[in-house]
RNA sequence: GGCCCGUUCGUCUAGUGGACUAGGACACCGCCCUCUCAAGGCGGAGAUCACGGGUUCGAAUCCCGUACGGGCUACCA
C-alpha cells in the first residue's frame, strides 16, 4: 500500500526540531547492532550500508553495537570477522567496541550495569511489576489462549497480586521475571516509519513483556531499548522482522519517560526461490564474496540497489555518489530477490573502469596466491603486468577468473582435448602453424603490431579463413580456443616460448 | 488464531490521479564489430501493474474486500 504522508526525513547535515519553543539542532546517530553468532551476511550488509549512508549523508554519527549477549553462539572470531568485513566494504564507522566513543561499552555484555539501571527506574516508576509464574505454567496458559483464539499473550496474572506480597515473595527469594506493565488506557502505539509511513498497534495487542529474566539478564527488547536510548540514537534503521517488535520499544521508552527514535524499516532479502536467503542459496557472506573475487565498490552498489534506488535509471552508483544521494525516501518497500548475476555485471563494470595500474594491483596477490608469480618479481615484471592488465580486466567479471585467464603466460599447458580436435585436427592446421612459425622467427621486433604485421597476410596467402588461422595458432600457444588476444598473447609470452610451443604443436595438428 | 507488513516484465526497480501505446538495468534472443572470448553498438521479445469491487470525466497511482507470500506472537535475537 502506497502512503503518500510518508513522515519527511531530517535535512542534510542536521535538523532543526522544537523542544520547549528552543530550537535545537539534531544531531543524527544510527547504529548497526550485529550478533556475533556467525559472519556478516548479505542482509546484515545491505543495513549496515543503509545505516552507513544515511549517517554519511547527513554528517551523522554511525555506530557499531555487537550483540552478543548469547553466549551459545557469540564468539569473538566472529566478532572480528564482522569488523573486517565491514572494513572490506568501506562501512567505516565513529563508534565501536575497537574504536570506543563517549557511549560505550559497545557490546551488551558489558552493558549489564545499564540494564539494571533502567530496571530500577523502571521499578521506581511502578513501569514494571515482578512475574511468579514458572516457565510451565506460561506454556500451559499460551496453549489455552491459541484454543481459545484471539490474543494469546500473558494473561497478567502477576500484574494483580499485591505490592506487599510480591515484595515479600521477592524477599523470601522466589524466583521471578521482570513484566513491562503495559498502559493500558494509553490507546493506539502509533509511528511513522520513515519507509512505510503510519504503523499503528492497538494497545490491547501488546504483551506485558517479559524485560528482565528470572536470572538477571535483559530481554532482547529490553536491552535494544535502553542501548538506542543510552547511545542517544536517533534513527533505527534495520530489517523489517523488527516490525511488531517496535511498538513494545516505544512502550519501554515511554515507560523510561524517554522520547523514541525515528524508525525505519527494511524489507527482507530472499533467494532466488523467494525464500529466506540462506547457505542454500550460494555464498551469503560478505567474506565469500570477498574471496571470490569481488570489489568492495561493486557489492556495495550492489547491495544499495537492493533495495533503494537513485532515480530508477541510474545503475552504476560508487561511494560518494550514493553518500551524496541516500535517502530513506526512496528505499523501497518491497522484498528484494538476491540476484547474484546482476551483481557480477555490476563486478565487471567496476573492472573495466580500472586503471591498468589499478588492475595490476588486483591481479598481482592472486597471481601470488595461485603461485603463478613470486612476490620478489613483481617489481622487475611491473611493466610487463600493466600490459597484461588490459587484456584482462576487459574480459573478467571475478578477479578469480585472472588465473584461468593467464595461466598459459607462467607456465606450459597441456593442449585441451577439445581444442585439439576442434582446431588441430582441422585440415590446414599443420600447414598454418608451420608458416606462423616461420613468419614469426622473421620478427625484428618483438611486440604486438610487429607480430601481427607479420602474421596477418598468412591466411590469404595460405588461402584459409583467418579464423581458422589464428584460431590454430591460439591453441597452439595458450592450448584453449579461449584467450587474451593473440598478437598481444604472443608478445608477452616472448619469442622463444611461442616458437616452442608452436613447434611442439606442430605434431598434434591435421594437414 | 490474533496483530502487522508486502504484491509493477524471470530478477532489481521507475511510477505519488491525465506526459503510461507502463520507463531503465540484469538476464535472454538477433544483427553489427571481430583472431577466440569478452567489451561495445544497434534492435527484439518480455508486465492483463496479484485478484475483485468502488471513487473519478480519467487509477499502477485513492478507498474497501479477497487471495497469496512474509514477520511477530519465547525467561531467542
Amino acid at each position: 500500500m502506497r502512503d503518500r504522508h510518508r513522515p519527511r526525513e531530517v535535512a542534510p547535515e542536521s535538523s532543526t526540531t522544537e523542544h520547549g519553543g528552543m530550537s535545537v539542532t539534531e544531531h543524527v546517530r544510527v547504529r548497526f547492532a550485529p550478533s556475533p553468532t556467525g559472519h556478516l551476511h548479505i542482509g546484515g550488509a545491505r543495513t549496515a550500508v543503509y545505516n552507513w549512508a544515511f549517517a554519511r549523508r547527513h554528517g551523522g554519527t554511525f555506530v557499531l553495537r555487537i550483540e552478543d549477549t548469547d553466549p551459545e553462539r557469540s564468539t569473538e572470531e566472529n566478532t572480528q570477522a564482522i569488523l573486517r568485513a565491514m572494513e572490506w566494504l568501506g562501512l567505516d564507522h565513529d563508534e565501536g567496541p575497537d574504536v570506543g566513543g563517549p557511549y560505550g561499552p559497545y557490546r551488551q555484555t558489558e552493558r549489564a550495569h545499564l540494564y539494571a539501571d533502567a530496571l530500577e527506574r523502571l521499578k521506581e516508576r511502578g513501569s514494571v511489576y515482578p512475574c511468579f509464574c514458572t516457565p510451565e505454567e506460561l506454556e500451559r496458559k499460551r496453549e489455552e489462549a491459541r484454543a481459545r483464539g484471539g490474543f494469546a499473550g500473558y494473561d497478567r496474572t502477576c500484574r494483580l497480586i499485591p505490592q506487599e506480597e510480591a515484595q515479600r515473595r521477592i524477599e523470601s527469594g522466589e524466583p521471578h521475571t521482570w513484566r513491562l506493565k503495559v498502559p493500558l488506557e494509553r490507546g493506539d502505539v502509533v509511528f511513522d516509519d520513515l519507509v512505510r509511513g503510519e504503523m499503528r498497534f492497538p494497545i490491547s495487542a501488546i504483551d506485558d513483556l517479559i524485560v528482565v529474566r528470572s536470572d538477571g539478564t535483559p530481554t532482547y527488547n529490553f536491552a535494544v531499548a535502553v542501548d538506542d536510548a543510552t547511545m542517544r540514537i536517533t534513527h533505527v534503521i534495520r530489517g523489517d522482522d523488527h516490525i511488531s517488535n517496535t511498538p513494545k520499544q516505544i512502550l519501554i521508552y515511554e515507560a523510561l519517560g524517554l522520547e523514541p527514535p525515528e524508525f525505519a524499516h527494511l524489507s527482507m532479502i530472499w533467494g532466488p526461490d523467494g525464500k529466506r536467503l540462506s547457505k542454500r542459496h550460494g555464498a551469503t557472506s560478505v567474506e565469500a564474496y570477498r574471496e571470490m573475487g569481488y570489489l568492495p565498490v561493486a557489492l556495495l552498489n550492489y547491495l544499495a540497489l537492493l533495495g533503494w534506488s537513485l532515480d530508477g535509471e541510474t545503475t552504476v552508483i560508487d561511494r560518494d555518489t550514493l553518500v551524496a544521494n541516500f535517502s530513506l525516501e526512496r528505499v523501497s518497500r518491497n522484498p528484494a530477490i538476491f540476484d547474484a548475476e546482476k551483481l557480477e555485471w555490476l563486478n565487471g563494470v567496476y573492472i573495466r573502469q580500472m586503471s591498468a595500474e589499478e588492475f595490476v594491483e588486483r591481479m598481482v596477490p592472486v597471481l601470488v596466491e595461485a603461485g603463478l608469480l613470486r612476490a620478489e618479481e613483481v617489481a622487475a615484471r611491473r611493466e610487463w603486468l600493466l600490459a597484461l592488465a588490459p587484456l584482462v580486466s576487459e574480459r573478467i567479471k571475478r578477479l578469480d577468473e585472472i588465473v584461468a585467464m593467464v595461466r598459459f603466460l607462467f607456465e606450459d599447458v597441456a593442449i585441451d582435448d577439445r581444442a585439439r580436435e576442434a582446431v588441430l585436427a582441422k585440415p590446414g592446421a599443420a600447414t598454418a602453424l608451420a608458416a606462423a612459425r616461420e613468419a614469426l622467427s622473421g620478427v625484428a621486433s618483438w611486440d604486438a603490431p610487429s607480430i601481427e604485421a607479420a602474421l596477418r597476410p598468412l591466411p590469404e596467402r595460405l588461402g584459409m579463413k583467418p579464423k581458422a588461422v589464428f584460431q590454430a595458432l591460439r591453441v597452439a600457444v595458450t592450448g584453449t580456443t579461449v584467450s587474451p588476444p593473440l598478437f598481444e598473447s604472443l608478445e608477452l609470452l616472448g619469442r622463444e616460448r611461442s616458437l616452442a610451443r608452436i613447434e611442439a604443436a606442430q605434431p598434434l595438428a591435421a594437414e
